[in-house]
DNA sequence: GTGTACATATCGCAT
DNA sequence: ATGCGATGTGTACAC
């Protein structure tokens, strides 16, 4: 572990060996080199992603500039477990800067996928009166299942929440359907697919596949499980 | 379009709300500002991701600190067209620099997807003798199939390729066969899944729907296009 | 370690 | 803009 996040902005060429090989020619830009080990190369766009990196855990080495590269003043090598590799060639340094930094306390979220999960499996009128809750996570031999109803009349449902609803999701609950049904206790599964929106091909392949669709209101469902919210 | 990059360390206090909401507590992190009007927000640890951040297009304003922030000395207003909203509140300045850049050369890329499918459809040997190319790219309502061939016997046969094949690859494919094959010009068209790791699930999802799999020498096609390149 | 799914995924291309 | 697929996706979690 390093002690200091180390900003460097230089001329720089790049040559990465990995998963696939890139090259980079020289050109000035900002190398971060973090305290986790990872080294970025930032050109001035590409929101927040670098032209070129390397995530930890990897180990960097400086070694002096061969003779065939004259303007070169050193040569950063980073080498991951994995063998990939990153060649930082650094021809003129325009700013270099190190800072200490403490341990994160880290980030809050609110409203992924599993907040909605677990208001929903809160909230089973959602998907129509009398609906039980029989397990959220239900395994299956290629995944857990979001959220396992039972209807009023005893048939079991099966429910894949998503933040957005698309084509994949629809497949992966068609999987588990297909698997569940094989399993005389389970019988003939029911299959919804619930979502904050759902696009239309999303829509058409899940009715397409006898899959019902549930459009969830986040906030409104909060609403429910905690009516204090309402008065903020 | 913003002249320099600004690199920020300060201690800062950042709250989110857009596809999520989000908050992090006061601490000292690095804030990077690109040209593109990126801002990212960064802890010293995961890689090059940072805790919070705001993509372009974006605007940010900076207004004083409002009379219940006492110790905040000035605030960022990051917000986007879609309505995401980023809030910067800073505390203390420990490094700031900006810093001019011109126009990146950019990225080279070699072993992407695209190659090895040019590589294949001028390899077509490579499914056995007597395939020929129809079509790269082949369109079908929902998605280009990568390459269609024809077999020595004059069936269709739709090959989907990825570098790594997993089971959404087979999925894919799969789709694209239901399709096809609705075509009285296709016919009972044959599938067959290429790539250069096919992983054990995605092999056996294949042969339970008469998918046949191909493993793909990158370095080896290359080579068969390319000769000269043994030399090096 | 492998398999599986989520992510403020991001990015590029075609429609 | 939206849809769709690729990504050096990265990351967390379960088996």
């Amino acid at each position: 572990m390093l002690n200091d996040v180390r900003i460097l902005i230089a001329k720089c060429q790049v040559d990465y060996s990995g998963r696939l090989t890139a090259h980079l020619p020289y050109a000035k830009r900002l190398i971060i080199v973090k305290t986790d080990g990872a080294v970025s190369i930032h050109a001035d766009d590409r929101a927040y992603k670098p032209l070129n990196w390397m995530s930890p855990p990897c180990r960097m080495t400086v070694r002096a500039p061969e003779s065939d590269e004259p303007d070169v003043t050193e040569v950063w090598e980073v080498v991951s477990a994995t063998g990939d590799r990153l060649l930082i060639a650094i021809s003129e340094i325009f700013h270099d800067h190190e800072e200490a930094f403490e341990t994160d306390p880290g980030l809050e979220k609110d409203g992924v996928e599993a907040h909605l999960q677990e208001l929903l499996a809160a909230n089973t009128a959602v998907f129509g009166a009398g609906y039980t809750l029989v397990q959220r996570e239900y395994p299956t031999p290629i995944g857990p299942v979001d959220i396992l109803l039972r209807a009023p009349n005893g048939r079991y449902t099966a429910v894949e929440v998503k933040r957005r609803g698309e084509i994949a999701g629809v497949e992966q609950l068609t999987r588990y359907l297909d698997l569940m049904r094989r399993d005389p206790l389970l019988g003939d599964v029911a299959g919804v697919f619930a979502a904050q929106v759902i696009k239309p091909q999303a829509r058409t392949l899940a009715a397409d596949r006898g899959i019902s669709c549930v459009l969830v209101d986040y906030d409104a469902l909060r609403g429910l499980d905690d009516p204090s919210d309402r008065l903020f």
